[in-house]
DNA sequence: CAGTATCCGCCATGATACTG
DNA sequence: CAGTATCATGGCGGATACTG
């Protein structure tokens, strides 16, 4: 086999590439089209609901909070919520939400600072 | 405005927040289910289409098809067909998609070795 | 403010069959 | 071998209304 996600010492690495692998329910979360925009939201800052939606544009209620709630129970995402009314929520990136920030962040950057460069019809009229 | 991708003299980037903007078909594209694991495979090696398809676990002769063409509209993907009887084509990255690659692999690395530290429920049986 | 509940369309996805 | 064509389905995702 040449999987490298098996080989050079790398035992615990799971691969995404078997079919009932949990890394790639994971990868799912995390690269999905309002996963992606959260986990960098919330790397900029923690933020509150409104805040959220106002930040993500064209994001529904409905995927911002079954987004918020994936990410929730893969322990990315941190939900504060105070007992105060009117309501007040914070969500922020947990400790590991953060390291994969870290690799999350520099590949939204790179599409963003390369989107001129491919040749997707609509890249043209930046 | 606290938008990094507009701040910070990186007045060529693209923000993925505003919702019209293309970066965001390219980030879809690039982090869909599939996008993911094609690009990865093509990073280890050049493939022929049926070693991706074994490759790839589980995906569709469909939707390969489909992430193929699509990775290959943006200018990640190299198609190169022999005119040989029987037929063989090779794909390979570009040099603008191994760019991508670079940034790409170490999330995917990094879910990888990481999938047991996560609260998904399937992670436990690692 | 911060959500939940409900309805619904449509398209992404997958299975199958077929072709050069 | 490397695809395309066709069809069926389900769930993703959006709009709207409602609530503590």
């Amino acid at each position: 086999m040449d999987d490298i996600w098996q080989s050079l010492g790398r035992e615990r690495a799971a691969s995404p590439f078997a079919s009932g692998c949990a890394s790639r329910v994971v990868l799912d979360h995390v690269t999905s089209k309002w996963g992606v925009l959260v986990l960098v939201a919330l790397d900029e800052e923690p933020r509150r609901w409104g805040e959220l939606r106002r930040r993500i544009e064209g994001i529904s209620e409905k995927m911002l909070a079954q987004t918020l709630r994936a990410l929730e129970s893969d322990g990315f995402v941190l939900r504060e919520s105070h007992g105060t009314v009117p309501p007040r929520v914070d969500y922020s990136l947990t400790p590991l939400g953060r390291e994969l920030a870290e690799v999350l962040v520099p590949l939204v950057r790179w599409v963003g600072d390369n989107v001129h460069r491919t040749t997707v019809p609509l890249a043209a009229s930046a």
